[in-house]
DNA sequence: AAAGATATACGAATCGTTTCGTAGAAGTCA
DNA sequence: TGACTTCTACGAAACGATTCGTATATCTTT
């Protein structure tokens, strides 16, 4: 439930591509790094032992599937972080996030209606409750 | 530059205490978690040797100082933290934290300073610069 | 001075992760 | 069929982080 970074790196090709051979994966682990096709035929291997991944046999090969969702993972590593690199503090965190990032005028205005979202009181009555 | 798990605990102690011997630093570390006396001080010895804590002997005693600083150790592992974890999209991030967490008035105040700071075109128009 | 507490230094065991070499099974092709 | 390629399985090396035992020096206390 506590993806290393490796095998971080392959459960985000599995959520992005779907289902996958280990070729599949390796292949485009490789495109961004130095990575032999067993390292990461092992490291799946690992993952599915310990329940991260699904593996369904078809002919000759096996095709692996990611069994924890992107956004569950997400935020269970999000809670963590907070905690041990911002000792708990979650609003320092996205302050420093937000004051350090170029984020599109379109970005700005879904931030700004999830924070009218959170806020009732302090902005123009949307709807009653 | 890049601290640990176990040093990045080591450093918050240094930063909230400042200047500290090693024995008050485990004293401190010991009660959140089982460490024995050697364990920190191996642990601060190598801090030292890489460059993250500075060290001053006093009389018997050695007294460790952290060399880098909170800010930017957190943007640090923060900008490694959105790269690994949330693919680079630092807004997603920012909205995942937003979504789940109980943030104060107060705290959404300031927010929503911030972010009309970085769109003010959008909102009603401040002061010329 | 002797005993005990407390400091640093250091080597080494342990642990989890990552990496790869090698072996064997299974498919492909000439 | 024989040579090649391409799977999976598996053991083990390599690496970094963590932990601790032990040795030695230094202070404190009686």
């Amino acid at each position: 439930m506590k993806p290393t970074e490796s095998e971080l790196e392959i459960l985000q090709v599995l959520w992005e591509k779907g289902p996958s051979t280990v070729r599949q994966v390796n292949e485009h682990l490789s495109q961004t790094r130095d990575i032999g096709y067993t390292t990461t035929l092992k490291l799946m291997q690992i993952m599915h032992e310990k329940g991260l991944l699904s593996r369904t046999e078809e002919g000759r090969y096996h095709v692996y599937q990611a069994l924890i969702g992107e956004e569950e993972t997400q935020q269970h590593l999000l809670d963590r972080f907070v905690d041990t690199a911002f000792r708990g503090s979650a609003m320092k965190l996205v302050m420093q996030v937000l004051g350090n990032s170029k984020a599109t005028p379109r970005e700005l205005e879904e931030l700004q209606k999830l924070i009218n979202q959170l806020n009732p009181e302090n902005n123009e009555p949307d709807e009653q409750l």
